[in-house]
DNA sequence: CAGAGTACCGAACGGTCATTCGAACTCCGA
DNA sequence: TCGGAGTTCGAATGACCGTTCGGTACTCTG
């Protein structure tokens, strides 16, 4: 990989090419895998010559991380934002997971990745940030849980953390965005599951 | 792949050693993932060297359908048998998802692997049967949503099946054996976030 | 114990694939 | 228009891996 150009008119076009490369690459594993995707075979849907990739990354696995990296990184950063925004705190979960789903939904190749390479991601230290990300992420999910603990359907509260991460990240394998369900309406649909109804309700 | 011995003593001890290779298999591909395990390998830990494996399965694909096959057919009966059965409708979804826990927490390593492999299942098409079996699973526990439409906590019947569908496959990510949770536990909690609360219980 | 059927070995083969590298080309900046 | 940084080509490389196959040792049967 060589390293990216000091010429700022150049640089520009230098990042958008990478980030077309990560883009296309998401989408190519997401439907082939990683290791049924060749490094030819995504060369080809750039437009260029195999080896001409190297120039924009090291090697096909730092591809992988940064796809990851790219997909934990901002959802990280925007659930604390939230997390850190005043608000009443029973309804943080809501806002979180809608933000949450709208992220996978959002970056569905990205996510089917992430879920697909789960054994690469556990191991190897070159993977350790990417970890880091999303224990840091659950983490948060698990006090949002805390939190609304009084208003929770279920008694354990691990049970609830586990039921919700399933429902959220399996959410990318099955949305389409075309259908008539916005990522909005998933999420509550998500949160009232796990909340309680509402105790105004008279029957 | 040789043909199994014709004579009946020795056909016992090669189904045996077959069973363990897919064991093996499994647990091996669960970890490392399929393309992260070379048939040597799985040689290794069986005890043989590579190429003896072949005695035992056409391909290394073959072995991989097996696996889900393994996985799919069992439950698939199973919830058709205990759909047959007599009792009252409405407890049908709730027994489903207890069988349905348990052999997803019985057959982690196959369940993983199932998962992980995603993107081969849905081409070729060796992998139809495959594909059919996990189309039928997932229409009966259709079916069974349905027929307990009336307590469901969730309007959008679809928006259910996946939710349920996340929940129970990603079981197969964090559910340890040993822990405090028994998968009928697992799967009352899920069904019980899936209804809604009984109406008996007076406030 | 003989010999057929069975299990496995171990070396070799053919193919694929990630990665490297020097040359050739493009295009910006002066 | 020129020089050089930046970009891409294309061929080569080296390693790995699934699979094959002929031979060998073992085991059951009669």
């Amino acid at each position: 990989m060589a390293s990216p150009p000091a010429r700022p008119a150049l640089r520009a076009r230098y990042d958008r090419r990478q980030e077309e490369v990560v883009e296309k690459a998401a989408h190519m594993f997401a439907r082939r895998g990683y290791d049924g995707t060749t490094v030819s075979d995504l060369a080809e849907e750039i437009g260029i010559a195999a080896g001409g990739l190297y120039h924009y990354f090291g090697s096909k696995e730092q591809l992988l991380i940064r796809i990851c990296d790219q997909l934990m990184e901002p959802l990280l950063a925007e659930a604390r934002e939230l997390r850190e925004s005043d608000g009443a705190p029973g309804e943080q979960l809501r806002d979180l997971v809608r933000l949450w789903v709208t992220h996978v939904v959002a970056h569905r190749d990205h996510m089917l990745v992430f879920q697909q390479e789960r054994h690469v991601i556990e191991r190897g230290p070159q993977w350790r940030a990417v970890r880091a990300s999303r224990k840091a992420f659950e983490r948060l999910v698990e006090d949002a849980l805390e939190e609304a603990a009084d208003r929770l359907a279920l008694p354990d509260r691990r049970l609830a953390l586990s039921a919700l991460l399933g429902m959220v990240n399996h959410t990318a394998q099955w949305y389409r965005p075309r259908g008539r369900l916005t990522p909005a309406d998933v999420a509550d649909g998500y949160v009232d599951l796990l909340l309680d109804p509402p105790t105004h309700d008279p029957r």
